[in-house]
DNA sequence: CGCATGGTTCGATCCTCATCGAAGCATTCT
DNA sequence: AGAATGCTTCGATGAGGATCGAACCATGCG
């Protein structure tokens, strides 16, 4: 009976079945059509939709028009880190899962996290890129040194530091529960692993796979 | 249409206003009765009986029975976590807010946390104690220095690595945006604050207001 | 032992909301 | 222009679940 911010209404939005799957299907990092996420949630593209407007009136969606497309998207990195935590817990009090999946183990090692790579993979990078130097941790912030710039840039990775998204942002990871690198750093880092081809990305998943040549590759660079 | 952790689930938990109510007011650390909860949430009492049945039952809660009273409380930080998060999301694309009220100011300078100390004060204290390298950034662990151990205990903070709970763990500010002290250690000093009288827990709320004097000593004592 | 208090279970009611078929718009292709 | 594709709106249906009163357990008190 207390007023405050409509916790309820937001994760009513997250309660519905299908809306989660789609919001699932969404922290892929690729925005989808409205029928593909029917697809993916299991229902008719009529109740897709309405779910969709609903989602976009809650303000956890995008919504960008291209031509007769019109593909939804997470509306923020915070968006993201909430269903993340989300997740978290449900795998804590979850069904004491019997034994991890093949596909479950492919993700804890690397998947796609929004826009970023998560899991062991990432969280091993960001660690070695503050043994390196390429990275600072200020107070909860982390900044790109003179070093870790010019690194970068070597790698073919422009940052400018654009409006409002911060260059580098930690992000906790549900299955290591420590943090892995987020902002336009870790969402051009990724590109650049799926764009070397060094892995690809798990169909109808949110896993990464690396290639042999691809690992060693990644960790050339950035496990060194 | 996949498989993975029940998400919806547990999201339908919290998408329930009644129980939103519940779990807000349980975000304040301590533990309540059923009739307690069923005054916070505006509901009669079978009813908050059903929610906190379904609560237990999705394991967002504990319960501790104690003679004729049952204490009802947060299962975990992680729980906790979530519902900050979610209200994270909530407050940003949430209405607007006209201004921030009187009682929300508050809130942002001095909260608790599910069991520790959270707002922009917090935020600073951690940031103090890393830079007297009382605590040390390791990673994403957080992890008592000598010194630090030797300074909280002079302070009457006996801290004993425990089972399973981390001493030190940052956890994200919602209003600050920024990390800030959970942990057994965390704790600790919540416990100090209320037991040295140097603040008081706002009435049916998360905010912490400290008395002149009191915000004096704990500036000596911790943002020295 | 009764009686009061705190809490849960049961049953009935009601209402929201998820769902889909059919029809309606919009955009692109031929 | 006409046809096809992608998506939304409308209307009707149905099911799940939130709610409360009343009855039912359990614990503590006198």
């Amino acid at each position: 009976m207390r007023e405050g911010p409509d916790i309820a209404r937001i994760a009513s939005l997250v309660g519905d079945p299908a809306r989660a799957n789609m919001l699932n299907a969404l922290m892929g990092g690729t925005a989808l059509t409205a029928s593909e996420l029917a697809l993916e949630a299991g229902v008719s593209l009529p109740t897709a939709s309405s779910h969709l407007s609903k989602l976009m009136e809650g303000g956890l969606l995008t919504l960008a028009s291209q031509g007769r497309h019109r593909y939804y998207g997470l509306a923020s990195a915070q968006v993201a880190g909430m269903i993340e935590a989300i997740i978290g817990v449900a795998e804590a009090v979850g069904p004491k899962r019997v034994r991890p999946g093949p596909r479950d183990a492919a993700m804890r090692v690397a998947r796609v996290c929004y826009d970023h790579l998560a899991g062991e993979q990432a969280v091993a990078m960001l660690d070695r890129l503050f043994d390196r130097k390429l990275l600072l941790r200020d107070d909860d912030q982390i900044r790109l040194t003179p070093a870790g710039a010019s690194h970068f840039s070597a790698l073919g990775i422009e940052i400018h530091a654009k409006a409002r998204r911060p260059v580098c942002r930690a992000c906790l990871d549900w299955s290591v529960r420590r943090s892995h690198l987020a902002g336009t750093l870790g969402a051009a880092i990724l590109d650049k692993i799926i764009a070397e081809k060094w892995a690809r990305r798990e169909k109808d998943s949110r896993a990464v796979v690396f290639s042999p040549t691809g690992r060693q590759a990644f960790e050339r660079v950035f496990l060194a």
